[in-house]
DNA sequence: CTAACATTGTGTCTTAAATACACATTGTGT
DNA sequence: ACACAATGTGTATTTAAGACACAATGTTAG
């Protein structure tokens, strides 16, 4: 089994010599994370000699016994420990030479998890949290299903309560405007992000207060149970255009 | 070459035999067509004895030496002729058991093109226009394919200016409406409807008027050039939730 | 203890978009 | 010339978006 999306080379070629419908599929995680009031994504350092010193997104082969969601699971259960995560299909890259080595295909999903409430113990073999902000390159076409997913998440952050997979289970609306702040990278106004927030009725308020902050302390909510769907899929766009 | 999308047994046969990153894949198009006030999904009739009598989308397997889009983009010139055609990945789907012969992950495209300008002239070969209303029961899973890019189509059509695709170049507002109509299945209110396709300014009036309908004769319109554009990606959600 | 600071919590006005709704006009067909 | 079927158009109401200001609360430093 690959240590990470890159395959290795000797896997490659077994693969290359066999015939026609041989073409490998895999899954690409954009893990997403938030911390530091900055958006971040969990990337591994390329094995790849043809990537030196690039880092990549974290993915693996499909295997034949398993499907694609499962698969993204496992990598994702494999490099965080993590079982219980938003997880959600976004689009297969499939152009003839995004993989150096050979003809694979790749499905690319993209997860929120609470960085803060699972540090997970994986820091070592070259495993980190990069600010998406200040990505520059990647390895493979990883750039490219970078941005893919997280436009796919700003699509998504104000029709659906996803974000909430990012923050730990009480929060203060400030940090949940950060958060969305540094999601769409721009400036939301205060009043009229809560405003919006409220309409949602996504919140329940939870009649604590903030204790760590050195300033008035603000209230505390959760996410209601109800909206509480990891792995969630989006519901059908109905009332697109209503009479 | 596969005639379908549903593989032939000794080629699955073959694939089955092969090691451990065998997995098939495929493309399948759910190719959209509009006439008659009903939307129109173009079907064939499946050549496997467990979909004995049953439908099922057009696809083929990808080969080694194509992308994904490519693969589907032959799918359709193969079927249908046509070549200038709107085409969108929309979704892949991986489960283990969706291809009752083996393994076989598809990535789903949808089609939209002009039934009538275009009458195939491949009309042998059990290949139809089917009302997708009328649409019952599919081969393999293609039912779930089929909802799922429906689904997609309906996202976009208020956002993006893409049934024009299904329509010939001229046509009155009335045709617009009724086919936005066929699409959402739902009536739409005249006025307003005209106010919001207005509003885009996606039109261009001709100055033309109709001459074949049994009244009143309404205005003749095309889009307009600079949103022609087919094979159309969806461009990056900004401004979801400005300042 | 109090003054400076940072942040909370709240409401109104303006503008734009969504919706509901009605009537005179134009061309066809008998 | 009349019935018919569809076109073309506008206003009033409601809802959402965006711009914007001030008093209240808790912390910290002097």
């Amino acid at each position: 089994m690959p240590k990470n999306s890159s395959l290795k080379t000797a896997e490659l070629e077994k693969i290359s010599h066999l015939d026609y419908f041989n073409i490998a599929i895999s899954v690409d995680c954009v893990i997403f994370g938030y911390d530091n009031k900055e958006l971040k994504v969990l990337l591994i350092k390329s094995d790849l000699e043809e990537f030196e010193g690039l880092y990549s997104l974290l993915g693996d082969l499909v295997r034949p016994d398993e499907d694609l969601d499962s698969a993204s699971y496992r990598v994702l259960r494999e490099r965080t420990g993590l079982d219980d995560v938003f997880l959600e299909q976004v689009h297969t890259f499939g152009s003839i030479n995004r993989h150096p080595s050979g003809r694979v295909i790749t499905t690319a999903y993209y997860a929120l998890v609470d960085i803060k409430h699972h540090k997970l113990k994986l820091n070592h073999n070259d495993l980190h949290w990069h600010s998406v902000n200040d990505i520059r390159k990647l390895a493979f076409d990883h750039k490219s299903i970078l941005e893919t997913c997280l436009n796919r998440l700003r699509e998504q952050i104000m029709e659906h309560p996803v974000v909430f997979n990012l923050l730990s289970e009480k929060f203060s609306l400030r940090e949940l405007q950060e958060l969305y702040q540094a999601i769409l990278d721009t400036d939301l106004d205060r009043r009229n992000f809560r405003k919006k927030i409220a309409i949602k009725d996504w919140l329940l308020d939870l009649n604590e207060m903030e204790d760590d902050v050195p300033h008035r302390p603000g209230k505390l909510y959760k996410l209601k149970p109800e909206f509480r769907k990891k792995n969630q899929r989006r519901k059908a766009g109905s009332s697109v255009l209503a009479g």
